[in-house]
DNA sequence: GTATATACAATCACCCATGTATGTAATAGG
DNA sequence: CCTATTACATACATGGGTGATTGTATATAC
């Protein structure tokens, strides 16, 4: 039963989506593609026709929210240049705090990267990519700082400043996707991304 | 051929170390029972004897680590009176810091249970119990601040100073944890953490 | 209009991990 | 010195997942 190409997009996106949800329910790992299919609706062929195993799968759900994300980043902290420096990597921050909080695919998404994946054999270089991400980012911070040098503290060297940020970021947001039922982090997110912008800012 | 009690406990030992190495290279998912016996010089037999699971298994050895490292932050953090409080803060910092770089076993347990580990079902409890223990670190943490707001900076509040500490601190680990190749922040550790606390002195 | 590629469904063969049950030798306790 | 328990090894039964193959109806291209 041949679908239109359109249907298959959208068998394509059934699939994704259920993978997702049956990812955040019982990790990687222990997810059968059966049951992908299963809770998609249709069955394994339908699965490896679309993907060519679970980690391209994976990598395709990956894909899907984090490259649109870090587009919006590199925007959001470079080609701005009507705000102010400081102002733009508590924009940045917050912008990705909202991305979490907003959309669900995004948050399960990172979730699932976060506490239901093993980084190992093939999936180890997803870490490390995610390490160079990281790095790139240190890298665009401390061209921000640098740029942002007269409103700070003295003292406060753009390298450093720009790996605390990076630092920040990750523990922030393990942190808050952590935090389920809003009792810690989720609810100071915030105040808390203001007070570590605050800390550079001269007095 | 029933072996001493010491015998025994160097099995049991010998187990739970050559699980830990196989968990490090291939995830917990993906580590068979059988390989583990192997790696250790035993069969499944022993294992099972040992361990009721492989569940039982993971709790051991996360057990092992932790809670000497919680027994030492409670140490730092309240016990030393005679220590000023922002530098207790700094040295409980420091001092997990060098827990990793130091012991080996304690390093690769925080990679396994950092990146190599799945929290879903039976083990989704642990990651309650982890959010629960940051939490108590970030209570603890508001007590020492409350006890330092002298010799702080004006506008630091103790609750988000602690929030961002233990923020701050989840970020250290995951990142000091991914510079496998020491590009990065583990060759900065102790001047983040300098920085960080700098942050909250009085000028 | 027909051929071919598409978008799946259904079936098959295989391996592999788990849990449990049983065997066994030596040791610790009395 | 004797017995029950310990500390495993061995053997067995079972289920479940994967990848590949085959089948098939229908779009789509020509």
């Amino acid at each position: 039963m041949r679908r239109t190409k359109e249907e298959a997009a959208r068998t394509r996106r059934a699939i994704m989506a259920a993978a997702l949800k049956t990812f955040s329910k019982h990790g990687i790992a222990r997810t059968t593609l059966e049951s992908i299919a299963r809770a998609a609706g249709v069955t394994r062929g339908a699965v490896y026709w679309h993907f060519a195993n679970k980690r391209a799968l994976v990598q395709a759900i990956r894909d899907d929210v984090s490259l649109p994300l870090i587009d919006q980043i590199d925007f959001t902290l470079l080609k701005q240049k009507d705000v102010p420096p400081l102002e733009r990597i508590e924009r940045f921050l917050v912008g990705l705090i909202e991305a979490v909080e907003q959309d669900s695919r995004t948050r399960v998404t990172f979730e699932v990267m976060s506490f239901k994946c093993e980084y190992v054999d093939d999936l180890a270089r997803e870490l490390r990519e995610y390490s160079r991400k990281n790095d790139r980012l240190r890298e665009t911070l401390v061209k921000v700082y640098t740029e942002a040098r007269i409103g700070m503290r003295k003292g406060v060297e753009p390298e450093l400043a720009a790996l605390e940020t990076v630092t920040f970021l990750a523990g922030l947001l393990r942190l808050w996707l952590m935090d389920r039922h809003a009792t810690g982090v989720r609810g100071h997110a915030r105040a808390l991304i203001a007070t570590h912008v605050a800390s550079r800012r001269a007095a």
